[in-house]
DNA sequence: CGCCAAACGTCGGCCAGCCGACAATCGGTT
DNA sequence: AACCGATTGTCGGCTGGCCGACGTTTGGCG
């Protein structure tokens, strides 16, 4: 089931995390760590219902998802190779998040949080890293949260499309070629907006000619016609 | 201007942060601070106009505010003692923040980041301490960001003066009394509503016998009875 | 290859709450 | 005590986008 210690020293060695530990550190940290895989549409965790641990994922993409008030599943995030999720806050609440995979192939490494805070503690510089981590996912989340007050549904998306662009996004010619792993459903969900008026919008930019997807990718000819 | 090292001794010393440090660190950390006060009204610092630094406020109550694309201000967050803000992610990026005092006799004192992550270096449980005071603001903005997915301005403002109450809130008799220093354009900002909005729902809560308030205070004679 | 559940497309009704407008009230100032 | 800017109270009109409804398309599976 888990892997060898010499594979799991080399996927935490090129985590931007443990990156700059000496090789006896990182040792140490293989002990303590938890290999898990898992292929699509699988549910990874139910943060609940084991002990807490922070999480990080090595290979795929998964989704954060969250049961809202109304019994519907929200998605509060979309997880990318590196990022680090869990109970990333270091406390012990249980919150009912759980995560699901969106492509095969996925593969995440955890830690205990006890055991997370243990490392951190003769690690002065990998906490001040860790810090900066989280400082950043604040960072956008304040920026997603900004975008909810002050932007209308359509700059919503179109910020979306430019964010996932930039970020996963493969040249083709003078535009962007994103694999779409995501349902109209995910997207308004991230977008705070509903799966109608997802669909509606992305077919508005299709017919004007702005984007050209279907169920497997989005092409986006050129980015800065995506004008906001 | 600066006040001697022996009070900003004692001022450090109570905070959560510092308060496990033994005396020589605690000294250092001294020498690195900086302190300001300021009176009501007054705009305390703008981010972008010097260098990054980590902000403590000591005494009083200041809120953080950030001009919006429409040129109004807006509300980010409400400080109160204790608190940290500024650069909390420990980055060094520019925003356009700044801080305003809602109280006289507004102590606030700051740090380089610089020297903040030299002080978190070399004291590793702090660094802990640290990390999970940003994990908690983390988890205290998701909360926001749920309510505004979820809830309608009506429930956001219950919610709104229920913290409020559970924080600053003076047990009178039954009920809770609350220091109105908030206009009601600030809680709008908060709550992520409009004045007149707020305005209306207050007056409404006033009119069902569910809160008394004027310029001044705010009176919920039974919590509970503001039900959400 | 045909079946079925999941995902997508599209329409119209509907309403929370934003917005502009203006009056009333307060509190600080000279 | 009269003035003035800031804050609060209140009204209607208007609309973004939510919501239910229903049909169509897709892709995985026996």
């Amino acid at each position: 089931m888990q892997p060898s210690l010499d594979t799991r020293y080399w996927f935490l060695r090129d985590h931007q995390l443990f990156r700059h530990l000496d090789s006896a550190e990182l040792r140490e940290i293989c002990v303590i760590s938890n290999f898990k895989t898992a292929k699509k549409g699988e549910i990874i965790y139910f943060a609940h219902d084991e002990e807490s641990r922070v999480y990080s994922l090595k290979k795929g993409i998964i989704k954060i998802v969250e049961l809202s008030p109304d019994g519907n599943e929200t998605v509060k995030e979309v997880i990318q190779k590196g990022d680090l999720f869990g109970q990333v806050s270091l406390d012990n609440h249980a919150t009912d998040e759980f995560a699901v995979a969106l492509s095969d192939y996925v593969t995440i490494c955890s830690f205990r949080i006890e055991d997370f805070e243990t490392v951190i503690q003769k690690n002065p510089s990998l906490a001040v890293k860790y810090s900066k981590l989280i400082g950043l996912r604040f960072k956008r989340l304040e920026n997603r949260y900004s975008n909810l007050m002050f932007k209308d549904v359509k700059t919503r998306l179109l910020i979306f499309l430019q964010d996932w662009a930039a970020n996963e996004g493969e040249t083709e010619g003078q535009g962007v070629r994103l694999k779409n792993y995501l349902t109209h459903q995910d997207v308004a969900s991230l977008i705070c907006s509903t799966r109608q008026t997802v669909s509606q919008l992305l077919n508005d930019l299709k017919n004007n000619g702005l984007i050209e997807y279907d169920r497997n990718f989005i092409l986006i000819p050129n980015l800065k016609s995506l004008n906001i």
